[in-house]
RNA sequence: GGUGGGUUGGCGGAGAGGUUACGCACCGGAUUGCAAAUCCGUGAAGACCGGUUCGAUUCCGGUACCCACCUCCA
């Protein structure tokens, strides 16, 4: 078995991971709110947790891995939304407002995460499934003097947890030193943070022994990892500006409420993204979601591809080029390997993978294979132990342990137009021509070819027509 | 102010203390009726200043510039 490295925020190494029960690994990656479409910064943890999945899967087997992602359903943006969908005169109560809202949120978010090639995780919990979890886990933390209620509010007490900051690298002295923290009368600190809120008539709200209200942010991640996955755990994902107050506040919460447990052993964080080089705004004109990239035209597989060729640790920036550079060579590797069945990925790719996700490096092998079958169709000079179906398999099974190449993500590419007649044609155009010498007609035709995106080519053994990524069949109407 | 990250050839983007990254683009050649595709090949780098070393783009220190987080945010 191959021996994988993980980058672990917490320790800010690259060190060995070790199951906690290699018949059971679990992991627990931070999910979006679902107030709206999501972003393509969004889509960045899934693809590069997915690829982390994918890779546990492989090396422990598909049903020793449990993949935890939650949806938060409870947060103001929703209520916002729904407020104003009221006040627009929708019908409903608000309660049925949020929950429709929250409803249609996770199906544009399965939609579009599915476009990418992302697999479902094993468990998808919504917080408003786990209020009772929540609320529990509030009350052993008072009882242990880790929180406080006060004014309906119960905050965390972070003066009682001398780790606090660990993960983050910050002290608590300093960050209110920064005087950036909200300093609320209820508060004991100004750091505190709340695990519970009132609500009014006009929010969601739930019975608790505090009064109706709501819970904070960060309690929920706590209760649900418990719940699912237990006290301890193999490893907790987000994006790294989850890093600190949300996986902070988590750590607190979770290690006051079972202490000793350990709670997750590895922390891991993706960079966040930029597009043309600038921070992805609304103000910039430069905001966008998935679903509005797939619509536009850029194949989720495409998409995924960008993603993958910048190692998660780094910022990554996305830009139009790039993305025509993945189409371009997504779609060489799928002519080259059309129909081909898959089989296990090579050595080298899952290597890559092993070393802190090294997506970019698996990309550089599957480039390298690529070749090889390029230069074997080409008729090269191979070794006697080159073994053809062996390396078009290999191939394929080496993408599919990054998610490219697979069945769900390989429609845009391999929707095959049958362009067999226009070859017979443009074959005969060309045989007579080698006869009379007259390649009018053969150049009359390559040229509407190429102009609709047809890749035409000629060798002595025939004529192959490929259709290109621009490919627009309407402007073959006429030619046959 | 605090914390963390980055600066590599025309562009993107890795690894490794000493041997070609890789992809795209470019250039030369083969091939082709002309092309395309493919094959062969050339060129091109490590922000700046010091230090360690036989040798550093790779380790250490400093400078400059850029970015992110510290507030909802993946």
């Amino acid at each position: 078995m191959t021996t994988i490295h993980l980058h672990n925020t917490a320790t800010r190494k690259k060190q060995v991971f070790t199951p906690l029960d290699p018949e059971n690994i679990r992991m627990y990656v931070c999910g979006p709110t679902v107030y709206d479409r999501a972003h393509l910064g969004n889509a960045r943890p899934v693809v590069v947790f997915d690829v982390l999945f994918r890779l546990l899967r492989h090396e422990f087997g598909a049903d020793h891995v449990t993949y935890v992602r939650n949806f938060t359903d409870v947060d103001d943006k929703i209520n916002n939304t729904a407020l104003e969908r009221q006040k627009a005169g929708a019908e409903g109560t608000l309660e049925e407002l949020i929950a429709e809202r929250t409803e249609e949120t996770i199906g544009w978010y399965h939609a579009d995460m599915d476009a990418l090639g992302a697999m479902r995780p094993t468990k998808e919990p919504r917080a408003t499934q786990y209020i009772g979890a929540m609320i529990s886990m509030i009350e052993g933390l008072i009882a242990k003097g880790h929180a406080y209620a006060k004014d309906g509010h119960v905050l965390f007490r972070v003066r009682s947890y001398a780790e606090y900051g660990a993960l983050s690298g910050r002290s608590v002295d300093d960050m209110i030193a920064g005087a950036r923290v909200e300093v609320a009368p209820f508060k004991e600190d100004p750091m505190d943070f709340v695990l519970w809120k009132p609500s009014g008539d006009d929010l969601p709200g739930w019975e608790s022994p505090w009064g109706r209200g709501r819970p904070g942010w960060h309690i929920e991640c706590s209760a649900m990892s418990h719940e699912l996955l237990g006290p301890s755990f193999d490893i907790h994902g987000g994006g790294l500006d989850l890093q600190f107050p949300h996986h902070e506040n988590e750590i607190a919460q979770s290690c006051c409420a079972h202490p000793g447990a350990g709670f997750a052993s590895v922390w891991m964080h993706n960079e966040m993204l930029l597009v043309e080089g600038k921070k992805m705004s609304k103000s910039l004109g430069n905001f966008f979601t998935v679903r509005e990239l797939l619509d536009q035209g850029y194949a989720g597989e495409v998409i995924r591809f960008v993603m993958l060729s910048t190692h998660y640790r780094k910022t990554m920036d996305w830009t139009e080029k790039k993305a025509q550079e993945a189409e371009k060579t997504l779609w060489e590797w799928h002519a080259l390997a059309k129909d081909v069945q898959p089989s296990a990925p090579s050595a080298a790719l899952v290597d890559a993978l092993s070393d802190d996700l090294n997506t970019h490096a698996a990309i550089t092998e599957l480039h390298r294979q690529a070749n090889v079958l390029m230069a074997f169709e080409a008729g090269a000079d191979l070794p006697d132990s080159f073994d053809a179906d062996q390396a078009y398999s290999q191939f394929v099974g080496s993408a599919q342990l990054v998610g490219l190449m697979t069945p769900e993500v390989s429609d845009w590419a391999e929707n095959a137009y049958d362009l067999s007649g226009l070859e017979m044609l443009l074959e005969s155009y060309r045989s007579q021509a080698m006869q009379t010498k007259d390649f009018s007609a053969v150049d009359r035709l390559k040229n509407s070819l190429i102009e609709a995106g047809v890749e035409v080519r000629m060798s002595k053994s025939g004529v192959e027509l490929l259709a290109g990524s621009n490919f627009n069949p309407e402007k073959l109407a006429g030619l046959a």
